[in-house]
DNA sequence: TCTTATTAAGATAAATTTATCTGAATAAAA
DNA sequence: TTTTATTCAGATAAATTTATCTTAATAAGA
């Protein structure tokens, strides 16, 4: 198998992005998202609790209670999910797996790899979720 | 976690790109492989093992046997490698791990994401591993 | 206060990946 | 033929990731 972003990270990408794109409906039952992402209820709740304590997405507990954003979309980059749940270390470690690997003693790609986990992580960063609501609903119909 | 390729996909790459290093000693034992990269003996000989399967790699049994590669280094691309254990379908799915991501049903970073991963097809596609002997040379002494 | 609907939290289970162990098969050479 | 060194093959174990279950805590409203 090969794997960009676990499970995990997938599905608090997709969440995020759900609660960006429905920001005005106020919170968010967990069911709501879960279903319309045809992802696991409780994995994705759990994965909305870690979120919050990460500071992205707040929760209400009790009847009518949900997630929501913990803040402006606009203050929330992909790369926020990615850093909370994955962490940020697959953008500096050798793709070929060796240890080590450094400008000074590269592996055989190290190079070449590098530029592209940059241009990765700049995908990642330079844009905020505010940008993606209306592809994010779009997205959301089709599943 | 974050993973580009599975560890049994690392490993694989590091020892065929060994052996492709070390083609002028003839057939090379797994022991040398796994002390010289540090990674588990029986775990790389069942890569190299199915490698072998893949047409890849060769073996010879007995005494004196070893794995060396089953064809020419410059007929070896790394792609060949992940096609062979991890297999070519992160090429072809979505990063934020939505069904169904399309030209048509598209998610929100589905074009940047499109481009990247054909630069990392041609990272892996265009070089063959007899480029790669120095460098490989060159890293392993640095394990 | 009671009922209902929700998240929170912890335990557990299932699936997958990674790693190890053991013995068989093979081949070279003494 | 026996010894030795190796891969092959299958079983098993350990670790990690993914998913589910159960109960508690919380909050709204009847």
């Amino acid at each position: 198998m090969t794997v960009i972003f676990s499970k995990k990270c997938e599905y608090g990408m997709q969440a995020v992005l759900y609660l960006a794109a429905h920001k005005d409906k106020g919170v968010i039952r967990v069911d709501d998202i879960a279903e319309t992402l045809k992802v696991p209820k409780e994995f994705v709740s759990k994965i909305l609790q870690s979120l919050t304590t990460s500071g992205i997405v707040s929760s209400k507990k009790g009847k009518f209670g949900g997630f929501s954003l913990a803040k402006d979309p606009k203050k929330i980059r992909l790369i926020d999910i990615v850093a909370a749940i994955d962490g940020l270390e697959m953008f500096n470690s050798c793709v070929l797996g060796f240890p080590n690997c450094t400008p000074d003693t590269p592996c055989p790609v190290h190079h070449t790899w590098g530029e592209l986990r940059t241009l990765a992580y700049n995908m990642l960063t330079e844009e905020t979720l505010d940008k993606f609501k209306q592809k994010t609903i779009n997205k959301i119909k089709t599943i």
